[in-house]
Order: C-alpha cells, then structure tokens, then sequence
RNA sequence: GCCGUUGUAGCUCAGUGGUAGAGCACUUCCUUGGUAAGGAAGAGGUCGUGAGUUCAAUUCUCAUCAACGGCUCCA
C-alpha cells in the first residue's frame, strides 16, 4: 500500500501502482470524468501512469493551468494527427502547449496551406477526436527510436533524439498517429470538443533564421463550444481595443505610404495627449531636480565612435548623410548629445548628481518586420534623461528613479508590471558588451542590491544589457494582454569614460561619473499605444483631447453654447460646440462614440435657468449645475490628474 | 530581414475577364427635434504601384510597396 496526500491534506492509502485515474474514481466518478493529468510530487503526469511510492497528488482539471497546458499539448498532437492523414509525408519538429492554445512546427515539403486546409483539418481533427483514441504512453529504448525515425526518414526527431538520453525517451500514441514525446497527455482525444485553428505562419527551425524555416500551424481548442465561443467573443473585444483601431477612430495619430513606414503622423487629438504628458513630465523632473535641455535630431560620425554606438548598434541606425566631407547621423539615442553638454562646463562634485532631460526625438532603424503600429516605430520621443553621479551618489538616485516610475505608474493606474534586470553574457564580452568583465560584475551588483533594499520585485535576465552596462526594464501589459517594455533604467559605467567625462572630486582629483540613462514614460509613441488601450480609448479627463462637448438641443440654442464654450475655454478647458443640425439622440450618440468625458446638454430649460445639464460618458445624466459649480469641480478632477474615469 | 495573408470611396466592406457597388462619414435641402442613429438629394474611386498575358485586366501572372499574423514561450 502507499499513501497519498491530497492538497486538502487528507491521506489516503491506495494499493501501490494506482494511477491517478483510480484514485479519482475513489474519490467521485465525476471527478474522474474531469483529470485531464495529475501532478505527483511536483511533477505533471498523464493520469494513467501507476503511482509506486507515498506521494502528494493534485488532480488536474481544466481549472487548473497544467490541466490547461497537457489539454492543449494533447489537442498539438491531434493536430498532428490530422496533418499527417491528410498530408502523409509530413514531418514534425516541436508542438508546444502556449499560454493560449498550441502551435506545432512541421515540414510540409513544397506543400503550401490555405484557409481552406485550416477548415479541413478542423473538421478532420473533430472526427478524430471524436474516436476517443486513448493516449499511450511507452518507453523506448534511443537505438529503437533512432532507428524508427531513421525508417521515416524524419531528421528533425533524430535531431530531438541526439540530446536525449537512453531511459529517458518515450513515445506517445493516438489512434494511428505516434510522436516522440515525453508528455503528458490527457486520458483520450474525447476530451476535445471544440477546435479553433487560428492562423499559419512561418518559424525557423530552432528559432534560427539562418535555418530552414517550417510552417507553424496555430490553434486552440477547448472541452466544449461555449468556451471557444468565449473566447472568440473575446478576441472580437480584444480588437475594439487595438491601439491602431483606436488610434484612428479617435483622430490620435494616422501613417501615410508617402511618409514611410513605422513613421506616425500625430493628429491634432494626438499631439494634445503628447502634449499633457510632457506637461506631466516636465512637472515631475523639474520637482526631481532635472534640467531640461535641446538638442539636435543629427550628428556626426565622430560622436558615435566616441560613444561606441556605431560599432555595436549600427544596423538600428538610419545610413549616414554625407555633408561637407563629413558623414552625419541621425540620432537613434540621446546620451551622446547630453554627455557633451555635461562637457560643454568643468564640472565639481559639487554639481553632482547633475541631471538632464529631454523630450528627445530619434529615429531607428527598426526590421519592416518587426514595425507594429505605434508600439514598434522608426521615429520615437523619448522621456529620456541622464544623470551623472558619483558612486557615493548612484545608489539613491538609481532608487529615485524608480520611484519616479511608481509615482507614475500610480497616476496611471498600471498595476501590472515586472522589472527586468538585464546582464550582460560573459561569452559576448567585446562583441554585444563592452570588454570591462570586472566593471559588469561591480555595476551588477550595485543595481541588485539596490532593487533589493527597495524590495521591488526583479527577474534577472542575462545578456539582454545594453551594450555599455547593466539595465532594468519595465515590463506592462495592455488590457489586451500584449506584453512590452515600456520603460528602461539603465547603468552606464562605460560612456563616461570614452566622453572623457570628468568631476574633480573632493581630492581636486578627476574622477568619471557614472551615469544612469532612463527613461520612466518610454516613448510618446508606445506609451500613447498602451494608453490607448490599457483606457480602451476612455481617456481620463485631464488626457482627453476633448474634455467637454457642449450638445444644444437645437440651434436656437447654439448662441447659449457659444457662450458656454468661451467660459469653459478661459477656465483652460478643452471644449467644443456640436452646431451640427442632429437631433439630441445622434448627437450624444456620437460624442459617446468619440469618448468625450464630458457633454453639456443645453436646451430651453437650461438658457432660462443658466445652467447645463451634464452627462457623463459611458454614464449617462449625472444632473443640471450652474457652469461655475461644474467647471470648479472638473477643473480639480483635471489638476489632480484623477484616473477616475 | 524571412514565411504566410491582405490591399476596391475618408472608414467598414461587397463584387466582376467587358473600365465598379453598399452602409457610415461628407455637401446641400427639409426638419428645430430633450439624453446612443429624423428624412431626401448630391458629391466622391484611373480598384496600392509597375509590368506581362489578352481584342479587353480592378479581376489572371510576375515584380514591387505597404499593412496584418508569425518567426520568444524548445518532443
């Protein structure tokens, strides 16, 4: 007999070799009916398999994610399954469980898919699953494996098997479809009900793109329509909230073939947003003691051999313009103009910590693949600054900084985010980092200990640091749930050198600063992107491009509204007439649909009593006040920068 | 950059080997209407660009440009 532990903490003694399935069975034939897999002692395993020792045990279902994850890895094999009916000779690389559904890689030959094949191999793969075909699980020996793949000719299996050791490879089996696999796997394909195979795309093998690339055919599937359903609606919400629909709907920013690809034109509602997060963060650095400076969008060449950028991040930079004999460039970074103006006066420690900001504009050459609407473009302004410290001094102005970030990440209500701390790759010292071993191991752990002190949640990442020294990355998510870096707090112990930046210290000796490059909003260009839908277009009152839409009930009261717009535009409130001839009805429609946050209806009633009827968007009547009354109290609501929305 | 898909009016989209249509938006007129679409008329496109096949191309072929999805989450 063995015991079992369950995660209530009960015991239960079973004869040794059960699998989780009778042991589900013990417990209730529903439950049974629902383990997708078991988790035994930590590790995932498919139902089926005897358990020989005391154990703990955690049945999975679909509730939980590694239910989730085997559901979704089995449905990649059932797709398999289908692909290699209809297309015999296929051969298969990886097929992965993903946060959301499974892809597998496979080489078709010169065999292409269409949207067509995407249905018939649905159709197929619902028939297939159909036939409850259990998964079997055996253990094989590498030579017999090597051998059965060598028989089908598959060298991306063989070349799976070559890490692999004897005693570790298993085949999985579905009705006539067998892999190399190490599971788990649900009990039998009956368990997918409902399948979604959502797009075709192209993959490296081994994510390489010098190697040959092989099709990846994505999909989702789910034990039973409602959920696919579900999630399909989802999807459909999901792209309501797409920054670039938005974006465009709501006269923020627009591209144009002309103008060139990845280069956003910024509307006039647009450049009002750019321009209250300036104002924000203008406020915030001047209060941090930053100095505010301007500096050319173009360089020469010099400066960037001097700062290292040209041999280590070259192909991000537009090619050079030649002028007078010189070669110039355009900017892509910051830090080198600011490090000359730190030079431009002999500084003393006194100076120190000396901070500079600006809103600076740089262009990057970014792969046409890698554009995407605004949150990967080629022109980008930059809340960035760079502050030049002592050693003495790097600790709480690194801590500073981050504190700058969750002031601001307050103010817009980002709750979700992680910092990344990036390190460098000892192996690619002198090639991707700086050749300065002892230098990244000091500065690493000078940042380290400060996310430590601060008790900021971190993960470390290594060779993702900029190629002058370590740096935190801010990761958010967008209310749709894409994931990218917004900002970056970056060590330099590297540049201050090369610039031959110097203080004389205390000692009347010269001494290089260090210097921390930051950047806590970003790019205007991504963080309006994530704006855009992290308030799915519902901008808070003091970002709104239009905060107040006086609507007249019809144009015997536009000069009452024009009366209106000229107080509320002394007050510094963005407002406009509707003196459209639309019924009431069209005309909130409308405003509601452009999210104005405020609408002042106006009518008879109102020109008699001097007042304004007030609607709030998405909430309807909010009630009739006098003008004064509601620009004294929306006039707080924008000062406080409420994200009550 | 590579693979795949797409490209028709300002927007969303239909359509055809015989040089194009709808809804919304726009303009004008009627209507002056109280909390999410009042009515009518009109204007607007050399069908992304270039070449080829054809008597004839927006439609077929090729090239090119752009947008979108993917190329990271390793049997």
């Amino acid at each position: 007999m063995i015991k079992i532990t369950l995660p209530d903490g009960s015991v239960r003694e079973y004869t040794q070799g059960s699998s989780a399935m009778d042991i589900a069975k013990s417990i209730s034939e529903g439950l049974a009916r629902k383990v997708l897999a078991a988790e035994v002692n930590g590790a995932v395993i498919d139902a089926s398999r005897g358990i020989t020792a005391d154990s703990s045990l955690k049945l999975l279902t679909w509730d939980d994610n590694s239910g989730k994850n085997t559901f979704w890895h089995s449905s990649a094999h059932l797709m398999a399954e289908a692909v290699e009916a209809l297309f015999p000779g296929v051969k298969f690389w990886v097929g992965p469980a993903l946060e959301k559904g499974f892809y597998y890689d496979m080489d078709l030959g010169d065999r292409k898919l269409t949207e067509e094949d995407l249905t018939t191999l649905e159709k197929k793969m619902q028939e297939l699953a159909k036939q409850n075909s259990q998964f079997v699980r055996k253990e094989i020996a590498k030579n017999e494996a090597i051998t059965y793949f060598i028989d089908k000719n598959d060298e991306y299996k063989l070349d799976l098997l070559q890490n692999l050791k004897d005693g570790e490879i298993t085949f999985y089996s579905q009705g006539g479809f067998t892999d190399l696999c190490r599971g788990p796997h649900i009990p039998h394909t009956g368990f997918i009900k409902a399948i979604k195979l959502t797009n075709i795309a192209g993959a490296y093998w081994k994510g390489d793109e010098k190697n040959k690339q092989l099709t990846r055919l994505y999909g989702i599937t789910f034990p039973n329509q409602k959920e696919l359903d579900e999630y399909l609606l989802m999807l459909e919400e999901a792209k309501k909230r797409d920054h670039r629909k938005l974006g465009k709907e709501l006269g923020i920013f627009t591209m144009d073939d002309d103008v060139g690809p990845g280069l956003p034109l910024w509307l006039p509602n647009g450049t009002i947003i750019i321009e209250e997060l300036e104002k924000l963060a203008k406020e915030t650095e001047s209060d941090a003691g930053y100095k505010r400076v301007v500096t050319p969008h173009i360089a020469k060449e010099s400066m960037y051999l001097t700062s290292g950028h040209l041999p280590y991040y070259a192909d991000s930079m537009f090619p050079a313009m030649e002028m007078d004999g010189e070669k110039y460039y355009l900017k892509a970074m910051n830090c080198p103009h600011h490090h000359k103006i730190f030079d431009a006066e002999p500084k003393s420690y006194k100076d120190l910590p000396y901070r500079l900001a600006e809103y600076g504009t740089c262009y990057r050459y970014e792969q046409s693949g890698e554009l995407f609407g605004l949150m990967r473009v080629r022109c980008l302004h930059m809340n960035d600054a760079h502050i030049y410290c002592t050693k003495e001094q790097f600790a709480d102005e690194f801590r500073a900084v981050n504190d700058m970030y969750l002031k601001y990440f307050k103010i817009f209500g980002i709750d979700k985010y992680i910092m990344r701390l990036s390190l460098h790759d000892p192996e690619k010292l002198g090639q991707k980092y700086i050749n300065e071993p002892a230098l990244w191991l000091e500065t690493e752990e000078l940042v380290r200990s400060v996310l430590i002190e601060s008790n900021i949640p971190y993960v470390e990442v290594k060779g993702e640091g900029a190629f002058y020294g370590p740096k935190i990355d801010v990761q958010i998510w967008s209310a749709i749930g894409r994931e990218f870096t917004l900002a970056t707090n970056q060590v330099d112990f590297a540049q201050g050198r090369r610039f031959k930046l110097a203080f004389t210290n205390k000692e009347n000796q010269p001494e290089v600063p260090l210097i921390i490059h930051r950047a806590p909003l970003g790019t205007h260009e991504r963080f309006i992107g994530f704006l855009l839908e992290h308030y799915a277009g519902k901008f808070p009152l003091w970002l709104a491009p239009t905060q107040v839409k006086i609507l007249p009930i019809s144009d015997k009261y536009l000069p009452y509204a024009q009366t209106l717009l000229q107080q509320l535009k002394k007050a510094d409130i963005r407002a406009a007439v509707d003196d459209r001839n639309e019924k009431i009805g069209k005309k909130i429609r409308d405003t509601e649909l452009m999210k104005v946050p405020y609408m002042l209806v106006v009518g008879e009633k109102e020109m008699t009593e001097e007042k304004v009827a007030i609607r709030r968007q998405g909430k309807g009547d909010a009630g009739v006040k006098s003008l004064e009354e509601f620009i004294a109290e929306i006039s707080v609501e924008i000062k406080e920068r409420s994200a009550d929305i």
